[in-house]
Order: structure tokens, then sequence, then C-alpha cells
DNA sequence: TTACATGTAAGGGTTTACCCCTAGCCTACT
DNA sequence: AGTAGGCTAGGGGTAAACCCTTACATGTAA
């Protein structure tokens, strides 16, 4: 019996060496290398060609999600668990379409590790309990009919934008209304769709929507 | 000569149990045990007695300053090293104020964390070269004099943090009241003091603020 | 002991945000 | 001509946030 291959993905190399040194103890798992970016996990999966790669989301540069697709055009048997330190709906859609095959939040422990690594190289799929209760919400929002949801989700308008630029600089709504020479009611009919569309509840995650997608600096 | 008895603090068991295995790689320290929450981590220094600790800046809860804080109080001999996702200038300076050894980024490698851990525990200070740039411009700072707004600005209190942490998240007042088992008055008079003191206008700038210190994550 | 800082909380009022609905106007595409 | 999507904006209501002031208990430093 062979040993499971693995390639661990991440920008942090404290946290590449930890994850390297700890399953050095498991015996049917071996790391067979460590890459830094997702540019760097495309070569080497080519170059090494793991069972299972464990992939930060998070990078500089190219994402995890990113570095799945090129991984999987040049090679569908590698199975690729994504590793993300918050649980995001819309990661996890983005993930399961480049066919991940197991998504683990960053707190899991070393036995769901392993317990993982084992299931996904046997060809099933390991998502942990939080992701799973996501992906089937989402499954039955889909099927509820509810898709606007998914259609509509990402897709801001031009002005919606602009909106959502100006509120989450720390504008109040009669002050974007101002600047965008629109009444205060209009603002709010923009920002009512934009929570809406964005699956947002409030200016906090709104400000913090805006900072993570590069629609505002810091 | 005894072994160095490490203790680690991170809210993140991946980033823990890997630290732990990586370090029972190394002869002469030992992990001696690892703390998920700042209160936790000062519980187990009381009890553990470490020579040093490596103490994640970011946690839920209680920050690793102010965890250092109440450890240092207890037993000055304790050394803390700061581990740190992103180098920023105001937590170096919190974190020095509270008397930290050593401050490191999170993508430090192996070799330079075994250093770091040595140094400290041989009752020097040890701080990475972009730490030691930032300590010597702020200290240039103060020595030109330009500190009066920020003396004051900065210096919210302990609650005051935890009430900023939690309107950042994106909670409402109402729910910062339940989580902190206090009155949704008393979330608002604090929320207008943090205001005051930083000088902000609203919740979307206080969140900027928040990430921009590294008081939430994104 | 006085004085200051901190954390707690309330009253009472003003402002802003959010929600749901309607609806006219324009443009582009079929 | 008809339809759909996008931008505009109002009415009317509820909820939440914000402002200012006062107050009391607890520490701690002057």
């Amino acid at each position: 019996m062979s040993k499971i291959r693995v390639l661990l993905v991440d920008d942090h190399q404290l946290l590449r060496d930890g994850l390297a040194a700890m399953l050095s103890n498991i015996e049917h798992i071996t790391v067979v290398g460590s890459a830094g970016s997702g540019e760097e996990a495309v070569n080497m999966a080519q170059e090494k060609v793991p069972d299972v790669i464990l992939m930060d989301i998070m990078m500089g540069g190219m994402t995890g999600i990113e570095a799945t697709r090129w991984i999987k055009e040049q090679n569908a048997n590698i199975k690729v668990i994504i590793i993300s330190q918050e649980v995001n709906q819309g990661l996890i859609g983005e993930g399961i379409k480049s066919g991940i095959e197991g998504y683990l939040p960053k707190d899991v422990d070393k036995t769901t590790l392993v317990n993982a690594i084992n299931k996904v190289n046997a060809g099933e799929k390991f998502f942990s309990e939080s992701i799973t209760k996501i992906i089937f919400d989402s499954y039955y929002q889909q099927e509820t009919g509810e898709q606007k949801s998914k259609a509509k989700n990402k897709d801001l308008t031009k002005r919606e934008m602009e909106v959502l630029k100006e509120v989450a600089t720390g504008k109040t709504n009669q002050e974007v209304a101002d600047t965008l020479f629109i009444s205060i009611k209009t603002v709010e009919t923009h920002k009512s769709h934009i929570l809406d569309k964005l699956g947002l509840k409030n200016t906090a995650e709104l400000v913090k929507y805006a900072i993570k997608n590069e629609i505002i600096e810091l």
C-alpha cells in the first residue's frame, strides 16, 4: 500500500512547515512538497503529481480557486482540499464549481484533517458539518426557485457599484445622494438592492465586503 | 541543560497543532501546552509556567496584547513573542508597552522562529528586520514630537476595544449588548466614546479602522 | 481625601436607516 | 410595439442609531 502523496499550498510558510511536520507523523501520508503561491502550486502539481493538495483559499496573487482550476485542467485525478480561515458561502460555491473534493475551516483539528485526506484520496468528498449545512441551504434555495439570488447575486449594476463605493467609504445616505446628485430615496433603494443581492445585513458587513473585493481601499 | 518550555496561543487549532508538531522536532524545545484564546492563555500560563509564549495577536475575545498584560502581571519572567498576520505599527507599539520580547510576522520560516525562541529565552529581544525598521521610525516620530493627537486618540479602554470589535464584525448595538451581557445603553455610551476618541464619524469608518488596525479580520 | 478614569446605565429627544410598495422614465433588444 | 432591465423617487411606517446629560460604584493615582 503506497503512501498518500500530499502537496501543501499556503502563503504562510509557518503554517506550511507546521502542516508538514504534523503530517510527517502519519505513516500513510507523505508530503511531497509545499508551495507558497497559486502559481507555484500549479507548477509543483505538474512536477510532483500529488494525490491530494491542501490549498489555502486566500493567497497573494492567484487564489486557491484559480489555482485549482489550472491544476484540474492539467490532471483531473489530483484531489484538492481547500482550507479557509472563514467559512464563506460565495467561495464555497466557486470552489465546488472548480471541482474541489473537500473544504475545511482553518480551525479543524488534526484527526479531522487526516480523515479528510483519507476520504478524499479514496474518491469521496469531505466537507465539515458547517460547510455541509451551507451547501444544502444553497442547494435548497436553488431548488425552491430563488434563482434571483444566484443569477443576480454578484451582478451589481454600475450605479449600485457607485453607491456601494460611497457608502463603504463612510458616507451617510444623504451624503451619497448629494455626491451622486440623486435623491436620498434613490440611494436607499439602491442600497437595499445591494444588501439584498449580496446577502448582507448592514453597513458594517457592506464595508467588509467592499474591502474584501477591493472596491474601496483602506 | 533543561529544555525551553513553550506555550502556544492561537485561535486556529490547525496552526497550533502544526507549530507543536514542528517544534517537537527541536531537541531543546518542549511545548508544554496550547491555548485557543487569550483567556485560556492566561490560565495556562499560570498553570504550566512556560519560559516562552508564542501568542497570536488576533483572537476572538481577548487580544494577544491584553492577554500578555495579564500574564506579565502574574509572572514577569515569562517571555512573550507575538505572532501577527500583518506587520502593524499600532499593535507593535501596544505590544512593546506591554513588555513583549519578540514580534514575528506569520510568514517567518522555521529557523527564524527557533532562533527567536532561543534569543528571547536567553533574555534578549527578537524582532524581525521589518519590525525593527518600524520601531526605529516610530521612535524617530516620537522624538520629533507629533504625538499629542495619537496619545489621546488611540487609547481605547479594554471594554471599548471589546465593543469596537463586536460592532465592527457587523453586530447591532442590541446584539453587542447581548454578547457582552450589558445594557444597550452602555453599548451606545461606549460606542459614542469610541467614535469620539478615534475621530470617526460612523460605523463604516469604524469598520475600516478596525480592519486597518487588525482588530478584526476580513 | 480628593480627584480622575472606568464601566455601568438610564431618560428623552432627534436623526438616520431600513422595509415594503408603487411608479414613471429611458434604453436596448426582440 | 412590446418587454425587460436599470435608474429614478416618493409615501408611510418601524426600528435602530445617535446625541446629550446625568448618575453611581469602583478603583487608582495625586
